[in-house]
DNA sequence: TATGAATGAGTCTTCATTCAT
DNA sequence: TATGAATGAAGACTCATTCAT
């Protein structure tokens, strides 16, 4: 976005290929440098240190989408708990959201999600499924009055929040085309839904 | 079983700790060594290498699982596959054998599945993972038979094989319980069951 | 006194900070040129190199020093040297001038005498010590004249002269309070005074 | 003493050489170690870093010093204060004891004394002085009860205490010869304890 | 059976310095 | 007058691995 140096953008791009291959614990800022064609010295110029250099390549996508889920969640809440089945269309919007975000910048966002052990966004999901637990767990608190002698299962809960955000990962992940992303999608999304419905109250006992 | 040599035991208890703390990659050998109250030198002398020192703490667990998995997929695939979603009996002992054999050594499986980046076991999940796709599809062309227009959906059952594993996964992750463990996996398994029928062929064009 | 730049003396006060936590050999010019708001690069238009930024930092205050010194001793030396231990004005004086000279610039001077290790100024206290020890000597020759049978204890004369200038620097460096150091330099130039008197000659053997 | 590994005892005086001559913080791990006819890799097999190696040179005959102090002071304190000026024989021999432990590994003292900076030793002679102090406290409070109307003079004594430890620096430091130290020391103690007696009491106001 | 010693290549990082602009 | 970019050498340190004994 920024008409920013050339040599930086020579150096975090070259940074992007090789997280991508060796991920971050086994990149070598030696080698990332030989390939930007600069000494190591010379990152140190542009970043604070490997963390950071990691951070230049995968943080701007990942801010996108933690304000995206954030947004999206805060104006969701005030939807219909009942008709949460049935809300296809609000479900589809998310899922062309994060879809379109994923694959803006695929690489980073594959090195963020798999390459990143050893860094400091290593566990960087478990603040998605954070995120979308707490989501979930509001949700699932105003669907619960409904019914009474339900009570929330808080393990489904909480393995659902996980495989809803997994469901994107393994998109990113495995399937190449965004377009075709948008179709792969529709039946994983389907089966969350009703999963929610059937599964997510247990009787109290 | 064999009448191992107690240095060796230490050793490997000690490694199992190490693992467990760091990963394969940031474990050291001279601290776990050090803590086995030997030097590095001995450490090859139990072992070819440092992956050889992770496979004595996770291999035998591992191999115990692959193969009942394979032993339970054979005798499972002569099962009438119309009454898939029926025979819960079936996917009960299922999950009660994989809940068995994970917890019989869960720090084993832990570092397996969680601290095996580096090493010569990384993405052993996407094992698994082929394992149980090739035995869904299988069961899945069998079903398809009855249903002409309709053709298996390969992305779905890709993603399905995966969330199938992970259900396990999450479980010994999450899950300090083996008994807590048999009694949250079954909403998780019927959901399975469920999406399986629904979504698992989709329309012929 | 001169008219002179103001980016330049925030430099100066910004390496003067750095250098008294850090010490010379630890600042970084770095760091000083970015408190200063400016880059490393600028540092080289002021200054030849980083200890010339420390000499901007000291030498002034430093020169001062050294030409009073000077300027006393040469004056001093017309004095009677039987009279040395009466000479208590004199004395004072010295160390009167010395103590204003000590803390017109605290800072610069603790820099110069705690801090200057790995710059070119490191040992600059041998120069004071030297400059006292001769003057010493000429005084004890002096003095030695009138007591035929005796001679100057070289080594005597040497600790001596280390210890009078450490006295000052002892006090600049422990006693925040000029006016308190003004008292508290008396009993020990009695003591010195006293001790010049006693042992600064030796027996000829 | 011990029989140790003669590679070790060859990396500790190389160490022990460039430390005397660099000074802690500009001595190079690689230069001490290809002196030593290793790897720098090596080094790490004996101490625990760059700290450990110069505690491998100098922490041994510090730790005798320190419990010959402590062990001196502790006896010492039973004496009669009022004598203080008196017991010659007493500073004779904790100079003698003093010249004996200095001399008896007088590279390694220098390098603690002078060459510390940077290391977990620097400042290593305040510690020395406390000790001192303290004791010189304890003496001159005993001492000051015989004298109503008088009172310790603070800064003098924490002045006198610096001197005194300094009188043994400067010693080892500057004079070469042991048989030498023991004689030039004798009119420096005098004038010490001279003055102890003459300024250690001010007027009570 | 295991040790103690050592290697050597590699790690990230820091630094004073330079120089075209 | 000052910057931004970059250098290059060196820094301490860690590691898995080897091998004679």
């Amino acid at each position: 976005m920024e008409q920013e140096n050339e040599a930086r953008g020579r150096l975090i791009e070259c940074a992007k290929k090789e997280f991508l291959e060796k991920g971050f614990a086994k990149a070598s800022l030696r080698s990332i440098s030989a390939a930007a064609g600069m000494t190591t010295g010379a990152v140190y110029f542009f970043c604070k240190d490997k963390n950071g250099l990691f951070g230049a390549v995968v943080d701007e996508p990942l801010q996108r989408i933690l304000q995206a889920i954030a947004q999206h969640f805060s104006s969701d809440l005030h939807a219909d708990p009942v008709a949460f089945q049935h809300e296809t269309g609000d479900h589809d919007d998310f899922a062309d959201m994060m879809i379109s975000l994923l694959y803006a910048d695929r690489d980073a966002l594959l090195i963020l999600l798999e390459k990143s052990a050893g860094s400091c966004y290593v566990n960087i999901i478990d603040r998605f499924v954070e995120m979308i637990e707490q989501h979930n767990l509001a949700l699932a608190q105003k669907y619960a009055v409904l019914f009474p002698g339900k009570r929330i299962n808080q393990y489904f809960l909480h393995w659902f929040s996980h495989v809803s955000i997994n469901a994107f990962v393994h998109l990113v992940t495995h399937e190449d085309s965004r377009e075709r992303a948008r179709k792969e999608i529709k039946p994983v999304m389907d089966m969350l839904i009703e999963g929610w419905t059937a599964h997510m109250l247990e009787d109290d006992v």
